[in-house]
DNA sequence: CTCTCTGCAAAGCATTTGCACATTG
DNA sequence: CAATGTGCAAATGCTTTGCAGAGAG
């Protein structure tokens, strides 16, 4: 079963249910580690008209309300993807390509670790750097 | 011991050693997660004629050749500290205080991981995010 | 002296915002 | 209808860059 449905999380937030929103949820929904631009492109098949203005407040939105997650690595434009943080990151120092990554190993130590900073833990990400196989191979 | 000195790292790395970059990275070491903003201001008072430009371009070098390290959070400029990533930063969502983090329980995880991944690792950061005592104090 | 570096100012992206009109509830 | 949302375009941050003169080796 999908997620919370974009529907009720709007009205439920007292947000209107407009198209434009829809339009951008569904676009975050059909990739991953997507950009403002990217997302944008892929609205914009459906709805012609939207401005990167509005998939920017709108995304804002959906971060606010948990329906989205940002993250950002230096030296390019934030990302966007589905649902809140439930999985981490692996970047190619070389080619830039994102994987996702899930674990049950985090949990206890980030955990922990707010805990001793005084932090009450609301989440936590790992970026892993490393070079995939097809820039270890190339050369 | 202080880390490697700039002066050797530079000069085998085939970098000129001006006055510059040693007050840069002197500035870097007189702070922590700061913005370029802050390393151009903290310099300034050393070298006032040095431009915004140059502590950017500095900054790139410096963190080629590993003295430096960036990370950036969403809706944030980048941030600059010394060394290489080898601590973690837990961040307060309400005032965005970042707090350096210690330990030694991810090295493995992300070992492991990056391998699954196929990837060849290079190293790897945990941001947590919560809410500090003071911010959970107030009101 | 030659090559690299720097300051300056302009350019380039990414993101935000003010405002008048369109839409939702 | 009243309140909220949207498009448009300008504004704002942050970072990069071209160029001519300054400085390092």
């Amino acid at each position: 079963m999908e997620a919370r449905s974009i529907d009720s999380e709007l009205i439920q937030s007292r947000y209107r249910l407009t198209r434009q929103r829809v339009a951008v949820l569904g676009a975050i929904r059909e990739g991953t580690h997507q950009s403002a631009e990217d997302i944008f492109a892929r609205v914009r098949a459906e709805l012609p008209g939207i401005s990167l203005g509005t998939v920017y407040r709108t995304l804002d939105i959906l971060r606010g309300i948990g329906l989205v997650t940002v993250f950002s690595l230096p030296g390019s434009a934030a990302r966007y993807e589905r649902g809140s943080g439930d999985h981490h990151h692996i970047v190619c120092s070389d080619c830039k390509t994102i994987l996702d990554i899930r674990t049950d190993r985090l949990g206890a130590i980030a955990a922990d670790l707010a805990n001793d900073a005084g932090y009450a833990e609301i989440g936590y990400a790992l970026t892993i750097v490393g070079r995939c196989q097809e820039c270890r191979a190339a050369r």
